[in-house]
DNA sequence: CAATACTTGACTAAATTGCTCGGTTTATCT
DNA sequence: AGATAAACCGAGCAATTTAGTCAAGTATTG
């Protein structure tokens, strides 16, 4: 388990997927012009979550991206794996007998927490994250704001 | 809040001293030939190390490095704060107004997170983890295994 | 068909990681 | 006192990862 900034663009892209789940795919330009991460690099992104079906993409005029599954079944751990891709061989795997002692050791002392974390994370759906109160009201605020018809917040229709 | 393989470097490195705290310092030489890891980065990691007063040096033949508080009293967050040294600008600090919206909606979507992520590694010590059933056995046989008397791990005195 | 928007792949600049190497101090032992 | 064992310090370098650009597809809608 792994956290950087590459997780927390896809996290962060994922939550704006669950949040405007009911009107319809967003498309990779509007996560581009709001959260200001290149378009190519959301593509990247998106190409491995599609990949581990976390997200689905619609093509053609008026497509985007969607939510595979529901909220509810989509975890934060399981999102930072994906963009990760790197399942932290030092871990888990069947790995050699682990001839040096003590080098098993620390292994296994970091995987214990590192088991740790990882439960943590898969612990925390989309859906659990963005039913905090503190969290619907800064949502409420956004759709508040953007409500006025016809003016989005980017100019482009 | 971040986590990556240094973190894991400087986690295992100050559990190893955990481990051996009642025997006096353990010197950067031993942890770099059993867990594999090169000298001098293990320097860099305990310069900053020691520099957040998790750890104190002691010079000199028979010297090495001690924990510089009890392992009750240091948490893996600290542990990894203290190496990763990037306090995570986009979060808790002051930062602008927040003039674009939705760009502060997923910034602090991203902070509650990013809290709820570092409470967890801050609500566990050092001591705590180490006191886990599991990882004593791990500990237990280490011990077994290196108390043939007179032939350590490394052959130096 | 044409426009839209996803999809893919190759390539690149910048940052980070992990390391080598050279030295300096400080303390211990002979 | 001198050799040695260790912490300390800093410049610099190779590999990897991050983040991004660019260019060429492909599917869908109208």
């Amino acid at each position: 388990m792994r956290l950087s900034t590459k997780g927390r663009y896809a996290v962060t892209a994922m939550m704006d997927l669950a949040i405007h789940e009911t009107k319809g795919p967003v498309t990779l330009a509007d996560i581009s012009d709001c959260q200001d991460i290149s378009l190519s690099y959301l593509e990247q992104l998106f190409s491995k979550l599609r990949r581990e079906n976390l997200v689905r993409g619609v093509r053609g005029p008026g497509g985007g991206y969607q939510l595979a599954r529901p909220a509810t079944e989509i975890t934060i751990a399981a999102i930072i794996a994906a963009v990760d891709e790197k399942v932290d061989s030092t871990c888990s795997e069947g790995k050699e007998p682990c001839g040096q002692d003590q080098e098993c050791l620390t292994h296994e002392l970091w995987c214990g927490l590192s088991r740790q974390i990882y439960g943590f994370l898969d612990s925390i759906t989309l859906a659990a994250f963005l039913s905090r109160p503190s969290v619907q009201a800064v949502i409420r605020r956004q759709e508040r704001d953007h409500h006025r018809p016809g003016i989005p917040p980017v100019t482009v229709a």
